[in-house]
DNA sequence: CCGTGTGTTGAC
DNA sequence: TCAACACACGGG
């Protein structure tokens, strides 16, 4: 249940105002003066109604926090819980900027061209479950940070960043590792192959705890901490690591296959195939009461449906994958 | 146990 | 497309 402790939704936008844009209506006559029970949660003062936000996206939850989503396709897209309703608002402005461009950006001041440069390319350069990912576990600003502190040392030492939308078709093959019983175990972590490690993902000097993002087979994200182990010289993939073992099935001697897109850019993607070939491992789970064989890959395709993450053409994944399941 | 976020419905 | 509402589910 992610709770994440202290901070929200990765901070409030610094120079975009909250009264912006909220005349909701035509008229522009009546401002929307709040007034909401004066300043905080969603939780009318006598007792169960929960008050409305003012803002578009943005929903009350029982507990007095607010919750914020937006939809793509009939599907709701849940796009985390936030203490203050402003943060809400501002997180899906942040998905809508992804979702629908700029003129989906409904509550605070759009991001400008000039000024916001930098994060509209940070936004664009991520898949939408990317952006929500981020935006759920409120890590969007931390990644915007390490994102511009790191395209800044990269045009200072060489070239500009790579810009570019993700075309998203090929990918470039870069490693297997076969999974050894310790990398599946109570570890929690990959061992990455030193020899591809260095060659694939260079870890600065200074890069103590770098993050690497990767997308599976269903659009799903994986995010990894990736570090250098001294104390046995290798190179490894710890936080995230387990639940992946978990989700896949993964056992030893089974493969983790690693790309990238060939257009050179940021996406990765991992993939886990059974020891000989092709689909991960089969799960056997209880179904009211009553053992069930099926594939993870129709596991995670309900799973997929049950969560509305149906964005980015995942439409397209399910048909493939279970194509590949006949 | 408790909050999240999903299921669902009915407006716009 | 959207939010209101109820509460099943799952993490801690």
């Amino acid at each position: 249940m992610e709770m994440s402790s202290v901070e929200d939704a990765g901070g409030e936008p610094s120079g975009r105002r909250p009264e912006g844009l909220m005349r909701v209506g035509s008229g522009a006559s009546d401002v929307i003066d709040p007034e909401v029970g004066g300043s905080g949660g969603a939780e009318a003062e006598s007792g169960r109604k929960l008050l409305s936000s003012r803002y578009k996206g943005v929903v009350p939850q029982p507990n007095g926090r607010w919750g914020a989503q937006i939809y793509e396709k009939h599907r709701r897209v849940w796009l985390g819980t936030f203490d203050d309703e402003a943060s809400a608002a501002w997180a899906y402005d942040v998905a809508a900027q992804r979702f629908r461009g700029r003129d989906g950006v409904a509550n605070f001041e759009p991001l400008e061209e000039e000024a916001d440069e930098a994060e509209l390319a940070f936004i664009r350069a991520r898949s939408k479950a990317e952006v929500v990912d981020m935006l759920r576990k409120h890590t969007y600003r931390d990644e915007l940070r390490q994102s511009k502190q790191a395209a800044s040392t990269a045009a200072a030492s060489k070239r500009p960043a790579a810009t570019a939308a993700p075309p998203e078709k090929e990918r470039q093959h870069l490693f297997d590792k076969a999974a050894t019983p310790s990398d599946v175990g109570k570890l929690n972590r990959l061992v990455i192959p030193k020899q591809h490690a260095e060659k694939y993902f260079p870890l600065g000097e200074d890069d103590a705890g770098a993050l690497l993002s990767f997308e599976d087979g269903d659009g799903k994200l994986w995010r990894f901490r990736y570090s250098y182990w001294n104390s046995s010289q290798s190179y490894v993939l710890t936080r995230g690591w387990s639940q992946f073992v978990k989700e896949k099935a993964l056992a030893a001697g089974d493969v983790v296959s690693f790309h990238r897109s060939a257009s050179e850019e940021k996406r990765l993607f991992i993939e886990a195939k059974a020891r000989g070939g092709a689909p991960p491992a089969a799960r056997r789970f209880r179904l009211f009461g009553v053992d069930i064989v099926g594939s993870s890959i129709n596991g995670e395709i309900e799973n997929n449906k049950r969560k509305s993450d149906d964005y980015d053409g995942v439409e397209k994944i399910k048909q493939q994958r279970q194509a590949a399941f006949d």
